[in-house]
DNA sequence: ATGTCC
């Protein structure tokens, strides 16, 4: 950790009720800063000094800082980072395609408000969808089985026609994707089978390769979850929640979960390679920084990160349309005749090729989601063309989480806003300072339900920013609307396993 | 984030 007191305080030059101009030095652009005073008061040291040392790294554009930053490794968590000639792997982060869903059930409020119904689908969705790291298949009473063969086209295909079917999911839901598969460097899916066939030559490297296949429809650990939801539809935003398929006061499931395994070994693999590469020719690290390193595009190591990023991705998407349809089936196991529709399925540490003042960029979002508004030229001919995508921000289960829908403001931000709350303390910190039955007793007080015993305390509500002074600073800098805000009544997370 | 360090 940093320590504060060795630190100057960052000078930021307000542009706005949430905006600000972060300078630095050698005379380029400044860091953009979203967030209101209260927001950029409490933004820590190591977050800002990763922030400039972001901006300051070799081909960066542009740097955005979001509301919900905080320190990470290399690049802050709640960052955008543009480059149109390098790719980083540091600024997309270690969970590659970490993201976010929502699936809307037509089931009234009522239907989950009595505690055995609520502990009857804790129950069968955890039969169905294990929690925590190592955790996948072997753990699932009522999972569905990927072998190795399967896991080659889910790596290769992700949410293809054919690999939806496979696994029973509905082959609609993939025009809920923000992208339902990626393809390699060469944008061609052969590329992703060669890179595939290549890490996994070896016997010991393919049996790896097979065993992460079997987290497919699985939770992570940390603050990856599973919630069912209460949706409460702003008034005034009727007409883009009908568009996104909501429903008000009806019950809706959100889920946050990334490329689990598998994607922490190619990001884990990705950054020793270049290390070793940085170290061989004596290229100096961004601010000494180890988890800076990048390659210009066009070269071996880019491509094969680019590769690498896609086979991850293409994972995550699948691991989360699959965990969408073990959990609607969980829900029609518990209330039979339920349905469900997947509303939206979107990012926030990947890196996209996409249009930055009129050309073509990396934009690499880590604790970052894509927003784009209505009218934008990405979204036309899809379902969200004349509204704007939605846009799902994890709050707490106590405040609530959010469905938003980006405004023209956000080409400010290079159409993103922030991945949700964002940590206020470090999971140390929280240990050490939050009491656990303060914890579970201020749950129980909200009638929120968990599975865990104990609710792991570096999750706790308290652990993370102020949610509503979050979005108000992404709404103040006219960046997105709130479409719907989502109350929790039963939280699924890792820790404190009764079966094990 | 990750069976959590080479």
């Amino acid at each position: 950790m940093t320590n504060m007191n060795d630190q100057a305080i960052p000078n930021f030059i307000p542009t706005g009720e949430a905006t600000a101009w972060l300078p630095v030095p050698g005379g380029l652009p400044p860091i953009k800063v979203i967030g209101t005073p209260t927001i950029r008061g409490g933004l820590d040291a190591m977050c800002i000094k990763q922030a400039i040392n972001t901006r300051l790294s070799p081909g960066v554009t542009e740097v955005v800082l979001n509301p919900d930053a905080h320190g990470g490794y290399g690049a802050p968590i709640g960052c955008v980072m543009v480059s149109p000639s390098h790719i980083y792997p540091g600024p997309v982060g270690v969970d590659i395609k970490c993201s976010m869903s929502l699936l809307q059930l037509d089931a009234p409020a009522d239907a989950v408000i009595d505690k055995p119904t609520r502990r009857a689908l804790i129950d069968a969705i955890l039969e169905r969808t294990p929690t925590g790291p190592g955790r996948g298949q072997r753990q699932a009473k009522k999972g569905r089985y990927v072998d190795a063969t399967l896991g080659r086209r889910v790596v290769t295909e992700g949410a293809s026609e054919g690999v939806l079917r496979e696994l029973g999911v509905p082959t609609e839901w993939a025009l809920r994707c923000e992208d339902s598969h990626h393809v390699g460097h060469d944008e061609t899916a052969d590329a992703l089978h060669k890179r595939l066939e290549l890490l996994t030559r070896e016997a010991r490297q393919y049996q790896v390769f097979a065993d992460k296949m079997r987290q497919l429809g699985s939770y992570g650990g940390g603050n990856h979850f599973g919630e069912c939801e209460v949706v409460q539809v702003e008034p005034t935003q009727r007409e883009r929640a009908a568009v996104f398929g909501l429903r008000d006061g009806h019950v809706a499931f959100l889920s946050h979960c990334g490329s689990r395994g598998w994607g922490a070994l190619l990001a884990d693999g990705q950054f020793k390679a270049m290390q070793q590469k940085f170290a061989k020719w004596g290229i100096p690290l961004p601010g000494g920084d180890r988890h800076m390193v990048h390659a210009p595009l066009g070269t071996q190591e880019a491509n094969d990160y680019l590769d690498d990023m896609a086979l991850g991705a293409n994972f995550a998407t699948v691991n989360h349309m699959l965990i969408n349809a073990l959990v609607l089936d969980a829900f029609q196991e518990v209330l039979p005749g339920i349905k469900g529709s997947l509303v939206y399925f979107i990012s926030h540490n990947i890196a996209r090729r996409e249009v930055v003042n009129k050309s073509l960029a990396w934009v690499h979002r880590k604790g970052a989601t894509r927003a784009f508004p209505a009218g934008h030229h990405a979204l036309a001919g899809g379902p969200f063309e004349k509204a704007g995508h939605p846009i799902l921000l994890p709050g707490n289960p106590k405040d609530g989480s959010s469905v938003m829908v980006a405004e023209e403001g956000a080409k400010f931000s290079c159409y993103s806003v922030n991945h949700g709350a964002g940590r206020a303390m470090s999971r140390t910190a929280a240990s050490k300072t939050l009491n656990q039955r303060e914890v579970d007793e201020s749950l129980l007080r909200a009638d929120i339900m968990t599975n865990c015993r104990q609710y792991p305390i570096d999750e706790a509500p308290k652990a993370y920013k102020d949610f509503n002074e979050v979005i108000k600073s992404v709404t103040q800098a006219g960046l997105a609307s709130e479409v719907a805000r989502l109350k929790a009544t039963f939280v699924i997370k890792d820790g404190d396993k009764a079966d094990d």
